[in-house]
DNA sequence: CAATAAAATGAACTACGATTCATATTATTG
DNA sequence: CAATAATATGAATCGTAGTTCATTTTATTG
């Protein structure tokens, strides 16, 4: 007779799909992807590999849920930035926008470039550009407001948001590589104000 | 006694090599990084799996050369549109760099997205780095000469040159993909237009 | 042409990591 | 507690691709 599949089964499998989501973006966060085998997971999971196919069907599987849960918050705080309760104008939401973004990517900096630029397999590539889309959606949105707005000239909005997907990513991930970010506060915010006047001036008027 | 070093040897030591690596470039040109493995290269140049490894002491090796051979002509021809022998504003030259960087990345597009896009191992990520780099070199010189000049606002000229990097690369591969770019020439004319507007505007006045 | 250096061959070896599965352990039901 | 469902285990398997090397082929020298 088969048991009854409510009660502590179902929390108990939650919460060991949850630890071993949450070790693989430890793993993740602090050696990046290349770092992600079955069994450094198992390892850090404290279970066989055997057990981690009980909850992924496959690799494959496993790097796209990592791959959301390392990338949903980030983007939805992005979201929020670009389109808050209270009104602003545009200028000052791309502006806040585009912190939140560096903020985020430079204060988990190993964890950005893994989401970002590490080089990875097929598979997540592909979750990839879904993640740098839902950037780019968000930008593209605030942009063609802001262009309808009389704030920004008139400019391919879809265009100009890929752009300045590019340009964090690239200012953030690129002179830095995968090494230590190790920059102060100050050189930090110089950087930040540096990629947003150049936005900002790239959008504007 | 052994053999004089000079003669047809070298020549053809030489010409062994370089079909090799033509042999490589037009595997990566074809279906990426991803597809180039040493028995795939032997099948293409028609040579031994052995035979590969007389010519280049490493998969690593190999790629590093395919990557330059593959970098070297593109780098030179942003050089020598930024910095043309007839005097013109930087306005004009950096509209021209940018140009030719995204016309020839559309020209060979599948080769353009595996040297700046495709996942490659982390040998590679270092040279694509320095690719990268070196792209924004060439920026960086003709902003800082743009500023200099009072052609362009005062400015962070290294982030800047990072952030055209970015843009060039994140509008031309990102939206498109590692598919084929299949777009008339109106709307390539039009995509190149909207990224120099989009660079022009941030960098200047 | 004989002797031998150089180059080419490709099967075998190696390394690595994903995946499987027979077995063992743990949990639930009556 | 006995029976058995669910889960966990981890050694073994599989697949892929880089690398090696004993052997064969080709080229050069005297």
């Amino acid at each position: 007779m088969s048991y009854r599949p409510t009660d502590k089964t179902e929390a108990r499998k939650k919460s060991q799909h949850a630890l071993l989501l949450s070790s693989a973006i430890k793993i993740v966060s602090v050696r990046g992807f290349q770092a992600l085998t079955i069994g450094a997971l198992a390892e850090e999971a404290d279970v066989a590999t055997g057990t981690v196919y009980k909850y992924f069907d496959s690799k494959a599987i496993l790097c796209s849920e990592v791959f959301r849960l390392g990338t949903e918050k980030e983007v939805q705080q992005v979201q929020l930035a670009a389109f808050p309760e209270n009104s602003m104008s545009c200028e000052q939401r791309l502006t806040n926008a585009i912190a939140i973004f560096a903020e985020r990517a430079i204060a988990g900096y190993r964890l950005a470039y893994a989401l970002t630029s590490e080089s990875v397999d097929p598979i997540i590539e592909i979750e990839r550009r879904i993640y740098r889309q839902s950037y780019a959606d968000i930008f593209e949105t605030l942009i063609a407001e802001g262009i309808e707005q009389n704030e920004f000239r008139p400019q391919d909005a879809r265009i100009s948001a890929s752009a300045m997907v590019g340009t964090i990513t690239e200012t953030l991930i690129g002179p830095v590589g995968p090494s230590t970010p190790s920059s102060t506060e100050s050189q930090k915010n110089k950087l930040i104000k540096s990629i947003q006047q150049f936005c900002l001036h790239a959008v504007m008027k």
